[in-house]
DNA sequence: CGCTGGCACTCGGTAGCATCGACTGCCAGG
DNA sequence: CCTGGCAGTCGATGCTACCGAGTGCCAGCG
């Protein structure tokens, strides 16, 4: 553990770092850290926490920058909670006052909301398909060889599955289809689907176990959506257009950013820096995330995606502030 | 016009340029147009050229790089079309034919092909509901306070809308509304539904009209869906990270590149280049666009966005491809 | 008349070099 | 244990000289 005069330089060196993103010597320190200490002492300091690993050099006679662990030490013991400037908590009310419609397209704008929150790229997975009962189910035939299965949950979700017909059904067959299955199904929770009984024409249920099957597999199978917003920002994060190059290549890649998120939050991790991510092209970038809930459950994650130097404070009070937010305005509908 | 000569060295700057990105001098045409003469000959010829607008010199004593002009001349005259490499003509069958699923994830996905395709972004922006019949109309509650207006259509495209109950309705009530509803509505293209004659039901006709209220509004409101992919391209395509940034910027805003596209195409262009693009940040970008059909009417475009200097035959060639093939696919369902 | 070889000239880019200054580490003394 | 002082390091900055790719022009040739 540090003593409090060292925490208070590294302190001092991670925050105007974050501000300057320039190397802190240890005049800076003395000036902005508020430890009434001659510069030769902080050198001291500075070097003993370079030994223990928080601090480095670029080269020598040159400042110190923070190393991921003293960023880890900085978020875990120094950042002292922010909350949002007014401005954007401006921005942020009046952005789900005013979240209307799609959730998908909502779910977007919230990944651009943290992303201008922050300068940094937002990110935003969509909710897993609750364990919602099923409102209403009805095919809908299409063209001659397909047909649509729509299906209405408790939460709102509409779910469309295709499937394609052996043979062209009358009107009269799919209806009949259609309110067999809205018989047996609505009300039901997903995993509780079963075979339905006979209706009594081979037709209807073969379509029926199509479309059963549709139900099933889809919704098991569907990959999670990704909602990357603020991907300008990256470029304006990093200076070095490889890094930029790099992050956007990953942010691009939805499994990717899916299983990253979900996998820091596993962790346990609110923020994950550097090669806490586990991920090698992210070793410039820190992660914050959050999980938002609808009815208490957690159901999906947002986050937010910048470099090491991050603002940490600033952006994970925006981060707290969204996934409460959100999480608010989907349980309530 | 030009005469043969000059376009030959028109052509050689153009396309050494792109491969390059570094001013071309006489001498390397000679090496690489075809044509047989002195460097001596060709570099009047290109003072000539720079004279009528074609190329531009960075500085005295540097080769020369082309204007918009230059670009525009070679786009229209000089560049003969390209067809895919084969490995990338593979790439956009296998696509295609294992593309599956929600349209709206598909056109994601094209996008991506088209940024891989073309090493510069891609943009595909979803087909504007085209005039397809209601094929179902459904109403659904969800909650106390409000339920689902569900609506498939004749090309396979699902809608939901929600409403606000004005007070808590019975699932007969809100069954009758959804009968009332179809009845009257299925078939019906969308432009053409008028009020409903009444039910003798007054909690039915208000939901029913609440209901097609919804069904007019956002059809008509409806933004079109802007899908870009390939972002981390643009970092690759240009080096100077402010146009990165800037054109990042510009592909964050769904509107803007909607309208973007859609001008482009208006004016009849198949390539826009610099500032022909209309707008100021893509000076040093050029777009391609090409409108893709359902049943010969056009829907939608994609487009792909990379710099002026970009391999027009080859961008042009991806475009195509991928334009007519979604139109295949989209068609035929 | 158009093409060519030759030539003087331009100017960005690179390498070498001295200088500057922001740092550090260390030490001797309070 | 802290501090002022001091020598030393090393990137950044600015200067100069030079190189070379590339130009424009011109006189001469077919």
């Amino acid at each position: 553990m540090l003593d409090e005069r060292k925490a208070a330089i590294l302190r001092a060196v991670v925050e105007e770092y974050i501000d300057t993103a320039l190397p802190v010597g240890s005049s800076h320190v003395v000036k902005s850290s508020g430890v009434h200490v001659s510069s030769a002492t902080v050198r001291n300091d500075m070097a003993t926490l370079e030994q223990e690993g928080y601090l480095l050099q670029p080269h020598t006679s040159a400042g110190r920058i923070p190393t991921e662990k003293g960023y880890r030490f900085f978020v875990d013991n120094l950042g002292q909670p922010a909350s949002l400037r007014g401005s954007e908590a401006i921005q942020v009310r009046s952005f789900f006052e005013q979240a209307h419609g799609e959730l998908e397209q909502m779910l977007q704008d919230t990944s651009k909301l943290l992303g201008n929150l922050t300068t940094y790229a937002g990110v935003v997975v969509s909710p897993t398909p609750t364990e919602a009962t099923l409102r209403s189910v009805q095919v809908v035939g299409i063209t001659d060889a397909s047909a649509l299965v729509v299906v209405v949950l408790s939460n709102g979700a509409v779910e469309k599955h295709t499937i394609e017909l052996a043979q062209p059904l009358s009107a009269k067959q799919i209806g009949a289809a259609s309110v067999h299955l809205a018989k047996h199904l609505t009300g039901m929770a997903r995993s509780d689907v079963r075979p339905l009984p006979p209706s009594g024409d081979s037709a209807t249920d073969a379509l029926c176990t199509q479309a059963l099957g549709s139900l099933g597999r889809e919704g098991g199978e569907e990959p999670d959506q990704v909602f990357v917003g603020g991907t300008s920002q990256v470029a304006r994060a990093f200076d070095a257009i490889e890094t930029v190059r790099e992050v956007l290549g990953i942010l691009e890649q939805q499994y990717v950013v899916v299983t990253l998120l979900r996998d820091v939050l596993d962790r346990g991790l609110q923020v994950a820096i550097g090669t806490e991510t586990g991920m090698a092209p992210l070793a410039e970038c820190a992660l914050i995330v959050a999980p938002y809930t609808v009815e208490g459950e957690s159901v999906g994650t947002i986050g937010v995606l910048g470099p090491t130097r991050m603002d940490y404070p600033q952006a994970m009070a925006a981060v707290a502030v969204v996934s409460h937010r959100l999480s608010q305005r989907l349980t309530e509908g």
